[in-house]
DNA sequence: CAATAATAGGAAAGCGCACC
DNA sequence: GGTGCGCTTTCCTATTATTG
């Protein structure tokens, strides 16, 4: 039985060993199929879904071409947002990872593959890879199907031949998971197709990571999707059961039960898109976008580590309007902030800040801490320096009592207190 | 199930300032 | 003017979360 099922799959153009009863009843007739051009079963299906073949040393993928008006809408976003993003981008003086500086927009190939598994091991293949990308005022969608083991050359032709050097990938988890994947599936044919390009590769997963992760239970796309795109899907089938229905469609060749797989396809390159755009939005500052606190603090520190203090300032600014909590960390980053700058007055005044008013956190402890530094170096006032010391243990204490899981960090703390305990000693009071 | 990359936290090294 | 200490930056390592 499996042996006639991988025979099956190594040849379609031998269909001697393919009994008659395999073929189901409602396939194409067995006789027009040893005379059609077509090389599988349920010809009209495939069409009828628009997918065209691939042809290409004498084996065969099938490419479907779908295109919709960058007017239309996926959840709550326009792809067309893309146009004012990239413009946007342009803008800008500093570099960022999500930066879209010197792209051409319809460069970027919003990609995504199906494959029979999880584990990277030898037995999991790509059978589904694609993109939608930005072309003229369309949305178009590419998908590469692989009708089975026999057709990896020609299905890794058809995907390579499609695309320039310069095109930069967009995916979610790509890094990790599809470019890696495809790279080892690539060895296998690499002799009879294209080699790789090399791509300028942008990881949706880690922004969403970055501006969500403690806001969403997790940044699975299919929960930023609802949280954050407003995109409900509909028609179709989690990519969780991708390997057991394509299987299944290798045993019976009747792509039926694919169509929802198809559909997750397109909406995860879809998405991909859009969620590019709504982050660029914020990122940015641009109107019609609901930011919340927390997504202020987080692009903030962002900025940050981008080494773009400006917008770093200009997003932990936006967070002082919001809640306690939010507004505490922020002011704690922005003294941050102007002691980099070399501003200790202003650094001071922030610390100050992020005092009054709530209770105590993380944020607490190192405000505290930050001003019993400031005011021994700069007041020499070690009485103070060593109220704010004490003022920190306290709050640490009380941190660690509050989070089982945070060990309690005093070592610095108490090194600093009988520093200022023999400096006080030594010269009495502040001189 | 595997591979990967980002991140957080810690250790180590470089830098600047104060003190004698 | 040399020395030591505290502070910042950088480098390294372990952990975590996502993909079909």
């Amino acid at each position: 039985m499996v042996r006639g099922k991988l025979q099956r799959l190594k040849g379609y153009i031998n269909t001697e060993t393919d009994s008659v009863q395999r073929i189901p009843k409602d396939g194409p007739d067995p006789e027009q199929e040893k005379t059609s051009s077509f090389p599988f079963s349920y010809e009209k299906k495939w069409y009828d879904f628009g997918f065209e073949l691939h042809f290409y040393e004498g084996e065969y993928s099938l490419i479907r071409r779908k295109t919709y008006p960058v007017s239309s809408f996926h959840g709550s976003s326009a792809f067309s947002d893309l146009f004012h993003v990239h413009k946007q981008w342009q803008e800008e003086e500093e570099d960022h990872p999500l930066s879209l500086k010197g792209v051409d927009l319809e460069d970027l190939l919003f990609f995504d593959t199906e494959t029979t598994g999880l584990s990277s091991g030898a037995g999991t293949t790509i059978f589904l890879m694609g993109y939608s990308r930005i072309k003229g005022d369309q949305v178009e969608i590419v998908q590469h199907f692989m009708p089975g083991p026999a057709s990896e050359a020609a299905f890794f032709h058809g995907f390579l031949t499609d695309f320039s050097d310069t095109n930069q990938l967009v995916s979610y988890n790509g890094k990790a998971f599809d470019w890696p994947h495809l790279k080892s599936r690539h060895a296998f044919v690499r002799n009879e197709v294209p080699k790789l390009p090399l791509f300028g590769h942008y990881d949706l997963l880690h922004a969403a990571r970055r501006l969500w992760k403690a806001e969403l239970p997790s940044c699975r796309l299919s929960i930023v999707e609802e949280e954050k795109l407003n995109v409900k899907r509909v028609n179709e089938t989690p990519g969780s059961l991708a390997p057991i229905l394509y299987f299944e469609y290798l045993n019976h060749e009747d792509p039926e039960e694919l169509l929802g797989i198809f559909k997750h396809h397109e909406w995860d390159v879809l998405s991909l898109i859009v969620l590019f755009s709504r982050i660029s939005q914020r990122l940015l500052h641009m109107p019609h976008v609901q930011t919340t606190g927390r997504e202020h603090l987080e692009m903030g520190k962002w900025f940050e580590q981008a080494k773009n203090s400006q917008q770093a300032e200009a997003h932990y600014v936006k967070a002082l309007e919001y809640d306690g909590g939010i507004r505490q960390e922020a002011y704690v980053k922005l003294g941050h902030i102007y002691k980099k700058q070399k501003n200790p007055e202003k650094a001071r005044e922030f610390f100050e800040k992020s005092l009054t008013g709530t209770g105590e956190s993380k944020a607490a402890r190192e405000a505290y801490e930050e001003l019993a530094k400031l005011i021994e170096h700069q007041d020499k006032d070690y009485e103070k320096a060593l109220v704010y010391t004490n003022l920190a243990i306290e709050s640490e204490k009380k941190i660690s009592r509050l989070l089982r899981s945070h060990k309690p960090k005093t070592e610095g703390l108490l090194k600093r207190k009988t520093r200022l305990e023999i400096k006080i000693e030594k010269w009495g009071d502040s001189q």
